[in-house]
DNA sequence: GAGTGGTCTAGACCACAAC
DNA sequence: TTGTGGTCTAGACCACTCC
């Protein structure tokens, strides 16, 4: 059995991306909530506080819960969701190359952006990203194999999340992510349909599991013309 | 008299700023801080949920609550907080240059922006932001005057958020952000020490105020090499 | 004055981790 | 078995909006 607010969230979901309450409407107040599910207000509030999290709702205080819902997608921004869940959200079609899979001793970077000693070995997976027919990203994962003891082939090919939370049951829990702009490097032109841009959108994540283990860093390097990262952002005044 | 959660909370990040609770340090449990603070669980709960989005600490089930804590900042990526703030917290002298300021009729892709009808005026604001002697940023801001009726080029040198929000009293909210690169226009090349650089990263927003009314469309425009963007990222499991 | 969302309480039971 | 965080309840009082 789901959590309450969990089901009521996703309920309330539904009737806005459905449209059965468009944008502007007003939803019912706190206290009719409570009613129609049998609940207490505070469970309510817990439901509404995701909606308002995840930009669906606007509180506004007297009034009442306001729909603001508007298209949302990310166009494949990795790190902390799989490529294989943003390309199911895609309308082109997507393929995966694995162009590298090996345990090694990293770089020295490497090392330290996943703070293993010397003499570690990690394991390395390039991957790159193909849409529409062109190769756009160039996806670069060091693993720590102290979590991630075995990889294959076939694994990178479909979906190493998958591989991690079904299969090893690794649950992940959060990732700190820095997007710069950076010169193409050899692998970049040679792995990436650069089209003659002198500029790759990097973005370069640290992940964490649930017991805060940091074991992954990654870069996933974009071909300009096809990066967009979008965000919904509240103003806090904390 | 602040509420008490949001005490708790600042007393709590207070200490995990000041490294009095260092990275890795488990935090009292929940019923010991709401003894200690003389409250219920469910308040204090509310504080560690706050330091939870806000990337200070990372909770699990069965053990505790755990800190999490790293350097913290982020590079000017305007749109929901004011350049003035960001300024504020970072080394290098900056400097504001008023370029433009002016009640027009928009070209018609802002007066989409600002899904605002024909024939309506906005008001227009061009800035430069110079970092440590370099021009690096052009901001773009367009204003809806039903909401801003005026602007001088003082309020524009200084902040218009202050001004916004202490002067007239507006409460933003929330905003749609969305980053892309782009090909300079005219005014980048004229504006900006774009030092041959052949590309600019874009921040388009739309702000919006606590009615979910939307008052501004921004475009802030800045020299690839000295752009970062960083970001805590949660894996949601809903 | 009636209705809304915001805060706070004092309990309860649960799933999970550690010993 | 004990202690932790996760969920849920039924109430209370407040600040605010609207009529």
């Amino acid at each position: 059995m789901m959590q309450k607010y969990l089901t009521i969230y996703h309920e309330l979901v539904n009737r806005i991306e459905t449209d059965y309450w468009p944008e502007s409407t007003m939803l019912p107040s706190e206290n009719e909530l409570a009613t129609k599910y049998d609940t207490s207000r505070e469970t309510i509030r817990k439901s509404l506080d995701l909606l308002v999290q995840n930009g669906y709702i606007q509180k506004i205080r007297g009034k009442g819960s306001v729909v603001i819902s508007k298209a949302k997608f990310n166009f494949p921004v990795s790190g902390i969701v799989s490529f294989k869940e943003l390309a199911s959200e895609m309308q082109e079609p997507v393929k995966t190359l694995v162009k590298e899979l090996a345990l090694m001793e990293p770089e020295e970077s490497v090392q330290k952006d996943l703070e293993i000693s010397a003499k570690e070995k990690v394991w390395k997976v390039v991957r790159v990203r193909e849409i529409s027919g062109e190769k756009i990203i160039l996806d670069k994962d060091y693993f720590n194999p102290h979590y991630v003891p075995d990889l294959t082939t076939e694994i990178a090919a479909d979906s190493i999340y998958d591989y991690l939370e079904h299969e090893l049951g690794l649950k992940i829990s959060f990732a700190r992510k820095e997007i710069v702009v950076e010169q193409p490097t050899e692998a970049d032109r040679k792995y990436l349909d650069l089209n003659g841009f002198s500029n790759v959108v990097v973005i370069k994540s640290k992940v964490y599991l649930e017991d805060t283990s940091l074991f992954q860093y990654t870069e996933s390097r974009h071909r300009p013309d096809k990066f967009r990262f979008v965000e919904f952002a509240r103003r806090v005044h904390n």
